[in-house]
DNA sequence: GCCAACGTTGGC
DNA sequence: GCCAACGTTGGC
């Protein structure tokens, strides 16, 4: 299994916009090496649900229920989608700061590359995000 | 609202 | 195939 972090900016679809529909397909994604990520998610992965913009922070867990099939929104078959689902909120959600603020953690995509949409995440820093959330 | 960082485009 | 110009993202 693989963990991966999805961001999404909560004026356009919230975590809770996510509990609220029970599912979604993960669209809008145009960029290359995110859209590699997308192609590799398994059904089953976990994947920290990212605010940014406003709040910059993991609010929620959500899981692939859907693998990659073509974004329905447009024609162009470069681009794909997977299904998701809410898994869990996060009792605490773990900032930007947080994540900066801790050691262990600054070699991540977030950390480094702020722009990338989909991202991969580490079994130990999924672990170690999920202790600071708690 | 600004701007740095990054990705993409297109002229050569 | 290089690289300058441009557009977009996202933190601050």
């Amino acid at each position: 299994m693989n963990y991966w972090l999805i961001k999404s900016e909560p004026s356009v679809y919230s975590y809770d916009d996510l509990l609220r529909d029970k599912k979604t397909f993960w669209d809008g994604v145009r960029n290359y090496a995110a859209r590699n990520y997308l192609r590799a998610m398994k059904k089953g992965d976990q994947a920290f649900y990212y605010h940014s913009n406003e709040g910059m922070e993991i609010v929620g867990i959500a899981t692939v229920v859907k693998e990659a099939y073509q974004d329905p929104t447009t024609e162009d078959h470069n681009w794909v989608v997977v299904d998701v689902k809410p898994v869990k909120k996060l009792k605490r959600p773990v900032t930007l700061q947080d994540i900066k603020n801790e050691k262990s953690l600054s070699e991540m995509e977030l950390v480094k590359n702020s722009r990338l949409s989909v991202q991969k995440v580490t079994p130990v820093a999924w672990e170690k995000i999920l202790k600071m959330s708690e």
